[in-house]
DNA sequence: GATGAATGAGGTTTCATTCAT
DNA sequence: CATGAATGAAACCTCATTCAT
């Protein structure tokens, strides 16, 4: 028995039965929610297990440990609002709309879609530290989201007044993500609509040289 | 006799000698460190009291527990970079320099006082979901950063083409912190110096129309 | 979802498994041991776990904490003295027994169910002083005590020579307890069969006016 | 420089300055209070100093250990309530006030010093596993109760109707203590009053034939 | 002498993970 | 396979006692 072998017969089963896929669908779906609740650090094991329907001895058939869940519901996470993202640009970018509606409603995209995980992403913020894992995934995710941001932006790229195009998309991103990160967690005393309103202004000098 | 009264007499040492404060002090001075190196989760009373020289049970004659050091670190992190910043806003603000140059400084002299605490402040952000006290403070300092942008925007205000000030501050505070945070971060394949440059520029045509 | 939730879904095991409910039982039993040979303040978790063989997680599944289990305890050592008594008052209530025959196998009987458990209940009634918990329940035992002595005595009632029931159960109650407690704890210099013959006197000149 | 020497030097000191003395008593005054409101175990050395107006330091000139103070509060506990019924005695014996009376003043006697030591009395009689010193002080003074009952007794010998004066002390002093201990604690739903009666009642018939 | 800061052994409690049923 | 009981290392925290100032 060699241990590629062992490995299929022993370790976390990779689920090939429907039955089991769904297990581990809501597991990592219990698990996103309560991370999101209460951060990885308040939610045991035992809690995702129990809101998952399942024994903790389960759990541990579906994931080797607790990081584990944690980096599939990162992976999910990250899909779910690539995805998102895209559909929004595929919908925008073959329309006729004005560079300002475009940005407008990417930034209320991004809000709608990080509004979930964003407890979850600070955390992660300070477990990259800890956690070599954590520190790639994100890295890539971020990388990934980067990218996006310039592909997004080339596509209007005649316009684009910026000259070195690679840190325009570091700095709109985080610009974008963090002032998005903001108006979803703290009320704050400023409302939310101002503040989207003051960033699309931001953007749209900063891109296109107008309001 | 209530228990509140006891536990003044009991816990807590308030500092009467000068080595009790330097104790407490070289408490604080460890965690922050190994908070800032490992994360608060990662870091435990018996590392903190050790790396201080100290006894765990000296440090629970100055602290109640972790949390409670926890939001001295804050405090003091809190304090540090506000002067820091009043420091440089002083500095520049009675000069002649131009406001490109005005920005410039200030970004970099936010990379400095913030470096050694971004972790921190990341891990301070997820823990705002387990504890209230902390996120009062954290919004108080964010109050505190919000409030100092403005201030330092009006010293230009008649040359601002700004609209909604508050607003305005808003965005731009959270734009120049992620954005310093990343730098400070994540190496990634685009230098400081060139993210550094665009977000100057984004500020610049944000807030007075020009480079 | 409150903490209160949430703590019943966590803490507290409630034994679903034989095994379960086995360990249990060993855990009151183990205490219960170690508490009447060496008192409260001086058995720990850890000893207790040990003693009932099980590991001090295991401890912390079936009872919240230490008090907790002498709770338990202190319900069976109830329990166990009542059914012992009842058992007693059926066994010699029908009969033709002579009144200070009864009294005898009375004093006798407690002095039985009540050895195991004698430090324990002094250490009970110093600990009712800082705990609500304790004080409420001992004063509920204290009761069903006193009201089964105010039934024994009505058994023979038309031959009692007491005006003031109540307050005689209590006298007797009392007496009765306390002169059992000295016979089983301390030798001293004079026999136990003599002290004993005294209360049976005392009672029966009290209660019935006869020795 | 032989023991003796180093131990004068070294150890508790025996207070000569009158000070010294005063100091000494505050300490043991301020353990009684505390013994007795909040039990041995909830009591720390920190708050007997505080209470006592010195330093843990000066505590511990005065005092080996814990356990130390505890002995000589009870060396006082003792005192105290010696003296008191002494002084009772005297004060009934002379006179040619009627059994029952003479025994409803001992009742209440007892009751007014009984009172503060309660709760310490019950936390020794626990203790008393633990510690072999407590144990035999415990003894010793409870043979000394004991003689002093059997004493008083013998003030009316010729009216007693007991045979075995010994175990009649035993019984009496038994059923005294707890009965009062009873009255001083709890309320309970039967008057302090009815239950004196009662118990008086008992005792006179017990001892003397009649009410 | 007096002070109160410092010590650290010893206790309590949690929870990720394993394993008997 | 699923279950949930059991584990125990590792964290937290207290307090009697010592000792530098």
């Amino acid at each position: 028995m060699n241990e590629t072998e062992e490995q299929l017969a022993d370790k976390t089963r990779k689920p090939r039965q429907d039955r089991s896929i769904k297990t581990k669908e809501a597991i990592v779906q219990a698990a996103a929610e309560l991370f999101s609740e209460k951060g990885y650090h308040r939610t045991n094991t035992k809690q995702i297990a129990a809101a998952a329907g399942v024994s903790t001895g389960s759990f541990y058939s579906y994931f080797t440990d607790k990081r584990d869940v944690f980096l599939d519901v990162l992976k999910i996470h990250s899909k779910v609002m690539q995805d998102h993202i895209d559909a929004k640009v595929a919908q925008l970018s073959d329309g006729q709309s004005d560079k300002r509606t475009v940005i407008s409603h990417m930034i209320d995209s991004l809000i709608q879609s990080h509004a979930p995980y964003i407890t979850f992403h600070r955390e992660l913020s300070a477990m990259r530290l800890a956690d070599e894992g954590i520190k790639e995934m994100l890295e890539s995710q971020y990388d990934a989201g980067r990218r996006k941001t310039v592909e997004l932006l080339k596509l209007s790229e005649q316009e684009l007044r910026v000259g070195d195009l690679e840190a325009a998309a570091v700095v709109v991103f985080e610009s974008v993500s963090s002032v998005v990160d903001r108006i979803v967690f703290f009320g704050g005393s400023v409302s939310a609509d101002r503040i989207k309103a003051e960033l699309a202004d931001m953007l749209c000098l900063y891109l296109f040289g107008e309001k």
